[in-house]
DNA sequence: TTCGATGCAAAGCGTTTGCATACTG
DNA sequence: CAGTATGCAAACGCTTTGCATCGAA
């Protein structure tokens, strides 16, 4: 868990003129140990052991105020709800997704970012943010499949 | 319009052991005559003008129908719904998208593609399908801004 | 003590489905 | 005729919201 990342909440509350409360810590930790790709529900499942009364409604909005903060990320995948993942600060990355298990491997590649960005400017447009979703058999369920 | 797309849905009917029918055909004129990235709302609402009589699942059905004949590819942008377009054979691209105005651009790239086979090999991946949206503000927004 | 946050349940929203009826093959 | 397709409305599944209560500042 990065160090700082409860106390970069806390800014951002404050700075916002929000509260601090048990809740938002709890769920933040829990997303920040809980691995990548998370679902609200699978967080909320998360969350509820160790914090059996907290509701489902608190981590949707958790959720968003941590992708307001810039602690997490917020992605819809073709499985059709969304998923958040933790933000490390210049962390991009993108995605491969197996159709069969459902894994999610994650990579980066500066010679596409550099060709999305030749494709923005031949456009004249500004990116803001991309996705790149590869959707196929990864390694395992290949080997299966055979 | 392309001219046999009528008989390509005819014939993959026909393959399944299923029927073809009126609102079936009205339907995918309408589709292919009204443009790109069409939600199934929008779809429904031109389609209901000239043939009130149609439903709004029909009209799901429809599309669901045609993404399997392959005449149509489904896609979920960050807006939170499905949206549509119509799959000339072997054109394949991908999509700049304006955050302002809700613009979408297409373009292609081989070498971006070319540079995704190569993430995939390297992952022991193999890759079904693959979806690239850039967003951002396009040239009239950014005008605009200033 | 004020006003934002929580938890619950209900509402929203796009999409899907059950069912009686209409129509294709 | 048999069985699929339609249209309507109700059901769905994920997400958001209203409201009374709780708790941080």
């Amino acid at each position: 868990m990065r160090k700082n990342a409860v106390e970069q909440l806390s800014e951002y509350l404050a700075g916002q003129g929000l509260r601090s409360t048990t809740q938002r810590d709890q769920i933040l930790q829990v997303f920040i140990s809980a691995g990548r790709h998370l679902s609200a529900e699978e967080l909320y499942l998360r969350v509820k052991k160790p914090h059996p009364g907290i509701g489902y409604a608190t981590v949707y909005r958790t959720l968003k105020l941590l992708a307001e903060a810039g602690l997490a990320d917020e992605r819809r995948f073709e499985d059709g709800f969304t998923r958040y993942e933790y933000k490390a600060s210049d962390d991009h990355h993108d995605h491969l997704i197996c159709t069969k298990c459902g894994a999610i491997i994650e990579f980066e590649n500066e010679r596409i970012e550099a060709l999305q960005q030749d494709v923005a400017r031949k456009n004249h447009f500004l990116v803001q943010n991309h996705k790149l979703e590869l959707y196929g058999l990864c390694g395992d369920c290949r080997k299966k499949n055979r």
